[in-house]
DNA sequence: AGTTAAATGACAGCATGCTGACAAATTGCG
DNA sequence: CGCAATTTGTCAGCATGCTGTCATTTAACT
């Protein structure tokens, strides 16, 4: 079958897609033996990959009038969403990064007025992050684009199908993480 | 319901995940309209973040003995299943990348003696991208590590729950990739 | 209580991906 | 055939995420 090698537009923006997670990619040519879950599981891994940077564009371009960044917004909304603040290890648990990672753009982000830091009762050295007003106005911002965009992209697929994706990601979630 | 600011093993290493994906993570606590597609979409969404982390780690472990990484085999695989080499901006519109995210690789994978660059009868500037010796015993040394990883991940998930979610994560590609 | 293990902050380095910009080559069209 | 739009190579800068390391604090266990 072989790649589309094709000549698409490209210029310099965003690539056009050619055949990512369609059969395009994970057929080999040569002849081994290939079950079509092997084939089917590939198929997602690839387009995870895809789907996921087309998200991080999406929701970057989606909340740039914010102020926001895909980073920024997955701190505020989990933030927003703790009653009594977390600590940045706390963020980095709940979003399975590295503390690292989210303790550079938490500080970025308490330059920028959108979180503060607070004494924490419970460690000496572990302070706890909270929304200021203009982190809370942002994340009200935040999703009064977010929702409509949820719903704009889910409006014609049946609940089920989402349910039964969600069950797979979480899956291998589960699995990988250990 | 508020977010599980418990402490969790963290260390340095790769942080534990506590509750991602889980309805912990986008249930609000103000009581705003929430149509459960909206909550499932952003929780397939954060869980997409989470899960492409674990894949290109879990692949990059797989596969450090072979002295390739994520965005390496990325490359392999891809070049491997081409029948007459491709373009550098071809890789790229398969990947969905940007051209210049690929070049920087091939540059280094070239340097390494994995791929070489041919010239292109149908371009004199855009060079084709073939897998050397090297690049192709990588390859098939990748496949023996990614067809038993694939086949292990999969074994005891129904077909059509990945064919139902592959489905989905290409509607969304699709609709995103515009 | 005292000792040991785990968690945290802070700094550094590296990999990957994106965008912008500009010149050169290619393609498409009148 | 010529001209304009597109594609490509290249260089530069930036954002995000990871790992490693070390000192310090906290937690756990005897």
């Amino acid at each position: 079958m072989a790649l589309n090698d094709s000549q698409q537009p490209t210029a310099n923006a965003r690539p056009t897609l050619v055949r990512v997670g369609g059969s395009a990619v994970p057929v080999p040519s040569n002849g081994g033996a290939h079950s079509p879950k092997r084939m089917l599981f590939l198929d997602i891994v690839l387009s995870i990959f895809r789907l996921n940077g087309l998200l991080v564009a999406e929701g970057d371009a989606m909340t740039e009038d914010l102020g926001l960044t895909s980073a920024r917004w997955k701190v505020i909304g989990v933030v927003a969403l703790s009653t009594a603040g977390l600590t940045v290890p706390g963020i980095a648990r709940v979003l399975g990064q590295s503390r690292q990672a989210v303790q550079r753009i938490t500080d970025v982000m308490a330059k920028d007025g959108l979180i503060t830091y607070q004494p924490n009762p419970k460690h000496k050295r572990s302070v706890l992050v909270l929304l200021t007003e203009e982190g809370k106005s942002a994340y009200h911002a935040l999703r009064e684009v977010q929702d409509p965009w949820a719903i704009r992209n889910t409006e014609d697929i049946p609940i089920e199908e989402l349910e039964t994706s969600l069950r797979l990601i979480r899956r291998l979630i589960q699995r990988l993480d250990k």
